[in-house]
DNA sequence: ACGATGGTTGCTGGTGACTT
DNA sequence: AAGTCACCAGCAACCATCGT
């Protein structure tokens, strides 16, 4: 603006910020007075009522609402909203199918997404409802590619498997290990007399795949379903509109559905989800054509979504007694004396403030811990016994 | 200069789901 | 039964571009 109408824009900056020069907050009223007024000369220059009309409808405002803003000229039409939202449903196909061209390999992931619905009034007629409904995601794998791809899976034969397998040996004994100093090492640091370690610290504990990590992962919502996937049929359902929908991708990116034939597309879900997704590809396996068997969708695997969660439930079952409020140093002891009135040890109906009330008071058992080792007061003292021999200074 | 064409925007009446 | 709300299809108004 300042460019190709600089007699207006000193005109608008002087009206805004009388006089001074035009900075910070004041930018965006003179970009919002101009937009107005370019998009009353031609509708056409609509990128900055796009801007709102998407903001409106991300907040649900009403369309009474919408139709007021848009005689203010503010937004755009009620009927440019529901256009809005077609565009912005064939954008996510285009990118999905563009996406699609750069790495064929795929992975949906469902769950189920249940709701209830409470009546104001209950009548006969009327019940609270409960809605069951299903939801998809398409990920993009960030480690694989097709030329580091095996077709064929590696097994390992039943009779050479045998218990130590399972167990930590040699490196990985170190890595984990290593990665344990590494989180201690970040409750140390909080320390003063400790401080300069933080930069010592890395950011993130050291893996392989960091640099693939560190990328940002592609993940496109596919329409939520009204099915239910307790029911065999509605699973069924599910696996068809995915077949339905891959091979329209795989034809709109590649012209057929050879890759996806070759590739094939992981399909993941919660336990649950799996085991039902599963048997109803059983169901189809006598179907007569190569889509009705769902063939491209194999494997099926478990997302391990609620491990955390089942792990901070083990913990409160082993740590957490109702019972044990007398005896300081328990979980149940701290509760008490905190006032965490919200801890009742059912990790699934409070599962951030377990979490957090565990964290906290793990953190500040490995803190008395260090203040023991170090010969050390409180938090601010300097250590006095048990010091490492590296000194500050040989540090910097 | 004029009309045809294509694209965008907003309006209108009708419809169905839902609430009061 | 009446009212509210969102959606849909169809249409007119408007503008830019192109061909005659």
């Amino acid at each position: 603006m300042s460019e190709r109408l600089p007699f207006l824009f000193r005109i608008m900056a002087t009206i805004a910020t009388g006089g001074k020069e035009l900075q910070g907050t004041k930018m965006a009223p003179v970009a919002t007075a101009y937009a107005v007024l370019m998009n009353a000369h031609s509708d056409k220059l609509s990128a900055w009522h796009r801007m709102t009309t998407i903001v409106a409808i991300k907040g649900h405002l009403e369309d009474s609402a919408l139709t007021r803003f848009n005689r203010l000229g503010v937004t755009m039409s009620t009927t440019t909203k529901l256009r809005l939202l077609d565009e912005a449903s064939s954008i996510m196909d285009k990118g999905i199918v563009s996406r699609l061209q750069k790495s064929p390999l795929v992975k949906i992931t469902g769950d189920n997404l249940d709701m209830y619905i409470k009546t104001g009034q209950q009548s006969l007629e009327k019940s609270n409802r409960d809605l069951h409904l299903f939801a998809s995601n398409v990920l993009f794998n960030r480690i694989a590619s097709p030329d580091k791809y095996s077709l064929v899976p590696t097994r390992t034969p039943l009779t050479d498997l045998n218990a130590e397998m399972f167990l930590l040996s040699g490196n990985y004994r170190s890595t984990l290990v290593n990665s344990y100093s590494v989180i201690l090492g970040r409750i140390l640091c909080e320390l003063k007399a400790f401080s300069w370690m933080a930069n010592a610290l890395p950011d993130h504990i050291h893996h392989p795949y960091q640099h693939e990590m560190s990328l940002k992962s592609d993940i496109f919502q596919l329409p939520i379903m009204m099915k239910n996937e307790a029911k065999h049929e509605d699973c069924v359902d599910i696996l068809d509109t995915y077949e339905a929908v891959l091979s329209d991708y795989y034809h709109k990116a590649f012209g057929s559905e050879d890759v996806l034939h070759k590739f094939g597309v992981t399909v993941g879900g919660d336990q649950l989800t799996r085991v039902r997704l599963e048997e109803a590809k059983n169901l189809r396996a006598l179907a007569t054509t190569p889509n009705k068997r769902f063939e491209d969708l194999h494997p099926f695997v478990i997302e391990l979504w609620h491990t955390k969660q089942d792990f901070l439930e083990k913990c409160f079952k082993a740590l957490y007694s109702a019972s044990s409020v007398r005896q300081p140093g328990t979980l149940y002891y701290f509760k008490s004396n905190l006032q965490r009135t919200d801890i009742n040890g059912k990790v699934k109906g409070g599962f951030k403030a377990h979490h957090e009330f565990l964290y906290l008071v793990g953190t500040a058992m490995v803190t008395e811990q260090f203040l023991q080792y170090f010969g050390m007061e409180n938090v601010e003292s300097e250590p006095t016994k048990n010091m490492p021999i590296m000194k500050k200074k040989s540090f910097r």
